[in-house]
DNA sequence: CGCACCTTTTACGTTTACGTCAATTCTATA
DNA sequence: TATAGAATTGACGTAAACGTAAAAGGTGCG
């Protein structure tokens, strides 16, 4: 008789405490909430990005490793490494101003952008080569193709 | 008594034909003069992008084995991978149209000129995302480094 | 009671383009 | 001839972020 607001996902198959309103979700759901497979969560946890809480061997997921979780894939977005978003990740101190950790963020994310910049320079520079390639190639196809006609044909 | 252009590559050590003017060069003279290292070189032959001739064990590369070797970084440049790279060039048919051969280049162009536009969309989301963040961040350390000064000592 | 489904741990595999020794050989030159 | 400078093949290492079995445990439901 332990109802579990059966309409929101159908995949609660355990008897978690539904006290606190939705409080804890396993790893299935968790996945599927966010877009990454069981795998990515257990490596993320493997490699202390993630720190669910357990009940027996079963990974119970918080509000706490959600945001947790937002931040690594916004890290990742935005290009860092898993081992730079740990780095920024544990410096943070709930007790304190958590100012070297803004810090060394707003550090890693200055260097970032100017990789993104780089890269974009270098994807911008590959497109001009690219499609410089691709008009000399249509013209080859062309003269190939019309050459024919006009000496044999015509 | 042999004497090839000393004045050019001061490692020519070994006995080559000089008689075409400079027909061949070995690898050390073939990697600087693209910027590559030795082992690109022998990597590439590993994976049949390049075939040097042999004075005995010894690779000799001519000048077509030069514009091979410009396809391929030029290839890389674009982003196409080696087996892309290797894929176009085993069409070359030196007595032919190639018409094959370019419509692969094209297509395989093609499909690669959008990738270059997804990526070039990715990074310009993630540096937007990145200011974005980093705007926040500052304004973090800013009430920080703020708060104190206004809340103790005002 | 048994199936279907979720979960667990362990651990090797994948991808790409080389880097980095290591051991050896060849050659020219002083 | 000793030495230094190329060159050779062979083979393991690297990086990042998971993928993909494999083998097994737990559980609610019909």
């Amino acid at each position: 008789m332990k109802l579990v607001s059966p309409g929101e996902a159908a995949a609660n198959t355990n008897d978690i405490p539904a006290e606190a309103g939705e409080e804890f979700v396993r790893i299935g759901e968790m996945a599927k909430k966010y877009g990454v497979t069981l795998r990515t969560l257990r490596f993320y946890e493997d490699k202390g990005l993630l720190n669910p809480h357990r009940d027996g061997s079963t990974r119970l997921y918080t509000r706490r490793d959600k945001a947790r979780l937002k931040l690594i894939l916004l890290g990742r977005k935005v290009g860092f490494s898993l081992r730079d978003v740990k780095q920024m990740m544990d410096l943070y101190d709930p007790t304190g101003t958590n100012t070297k950790q803004l810090r060394l963020a707003l550090d890693k994310s200055e260097k970032q952008l100017a990789r993104l910049q780089k890269q974009r320079a270098l994807i911008d520079d590959a497109i001009g080569e690219l499609s410089n390639s691709m008009s000399i190639v249509r013209k080859m196809l062309v003269e190939r193709t019309a050459a024919p006609q006009a000496s044999a044909a015509g």
